[in-house]
DNA sequence: GTAATAAACGGAGGCGCCTCCGTTTTAGTG
DNA sequence: CACTAAAACGGAGGCGCCTCCGTTTATTAC
């Protein structure tokens, strides 16, 4: 799912500061992190990285000189997945109007956090070591959602008194809200409710 | 180093909760414990388990029922040195007059600090996993402290005009500072500093 | 095409983690 | 003491981590 605009990215990212790999090592690579996601999502950040490697059919030395710890899947494939989520907010812009592409974004964003619940220790650890990670995810993060707010107020599909770290605000109470079982529900009627209160006194009547 | 106090502390804290344990169990288990304190002293917080059951004579099916994660482990000797810690500030007030009974505390603390340095990303994730822990651990830190604080203000060998929130605070910075090699001598001079503001202005005349 | 070489591959091997379960020890009871 | 049940012991075994190095492959130069 959503691949094609983070390898763009990735692309663009990794021009930056290194050489070009070798056309195996580059097919090898784009395998292990394209399965190191659906390890990950089945077994958790603690998923066997010789499963990652034996599923990828490459040989575990392969994949440790792609990523020599852990820590480096992780962080690329969660770089990735940032990426997807953020990209996502610039494709539902154009398929619906702009209160209804900022629901649905805001619903992707619920659906994203849900993944990330289980394994909330282990990647806060990862956010921690690694503080470069987690500015750069809240910044791309904070941005997509200001564009889709910003077009909506523009277009007057939501209410005009209201900016993008409002709904921030209100999306964080999700984040931190406890790990329980009605979690993903409670959040989606949240943002509903949320989406209710920005449409309310909206320029355009609906 | 300094096991007596906390092995009283011990024997109180597990009446409350547990049921004795066996003699052969209980031996093992202390047995365990200290020799995990010099292990993590000298392989760092990820020393092998096999190593300290080894090392203690058991075998690692024991060290596992005792303890059974890694966390838990490193809680008790964490837990058993803060005791330490705090155990000395009540052995130096009563061996020297309070100012000095208190700079020698703070030096302490530097050390303590010091060997948990290198550690300090396992540590956090065990600390923020486990808040009782961290609260615990602060809670009992700081009372020792006030308790030092508090003597050398009634006696007059520091002056009045500081509380024990004032000199943690102060120290604080230790604890934050960035992990340099010079870092240790830096907070050494900096304690001694501290101990100079502080006796300066103090009602008795040294 | 071929040769040369730098890059990449992959898996064996050594070590640590953790579980499971047959064996041993302890603490009560008569 | 002797016996017994409960508790504790300990290490074999299965699995994952990671390193190291002999083998294979892509690329470059001719």
């Amino acid at each position: 799912m959503a691949s094609e605009p983070s390898a763009i990215a990735e692309q663009k990212a990794e021009a930056v500061d290194a050489k070009p790999l070798r056309a195996d090592a580059r097919r090898n690579r784009d395998r292990l992190v394209e399965v190191a996601v659906s390890v990950f999502a089945e077994r958790g950040i603690d998923g066997s990285l010789e499963e990652i490697a034996r599923r990828a059919g490459v040989g575990i030395g392969t994949l440790y000189r792609h990523f020599p710890t852990r820590e480096h899947l992780v962080e690329v494939v969660y770089r990735r997945e940032v990426e997807a989520l953020c990209a996502a907010a610039g494709e539902l812009a154009q398929k619906h109007p702009s209160d209804v592409a900022l629901e649905q974004w805001m619903q992707r964003f619920v659906d994203y956090i849900a993944t990330k619940r289980g394994l909330a220790t282990s990647l806060r650890i990862v956010l921690t070591t690694n503080s470069t990670l987690f500015s750069d995810t809240f910044g791309r993060v904070s941005q997509a959602l200001r564009r889709l707010v910003e077009a909506a107020v523009a277009d007057g599909t939501i209410r005009g008194d209201v900016d993008a770290s409002d709904v921030l605000h209100a999306l964080g109470g999700i984040y931190s809200a406890p790990d329980t079982p009605e979690w993903r529900d409670r959040s989606r009627r949240l943002v509903k409710l949320l989406m209710d209160g920005l449409r309310f006194g909206a320029v355009k009547a609906q």
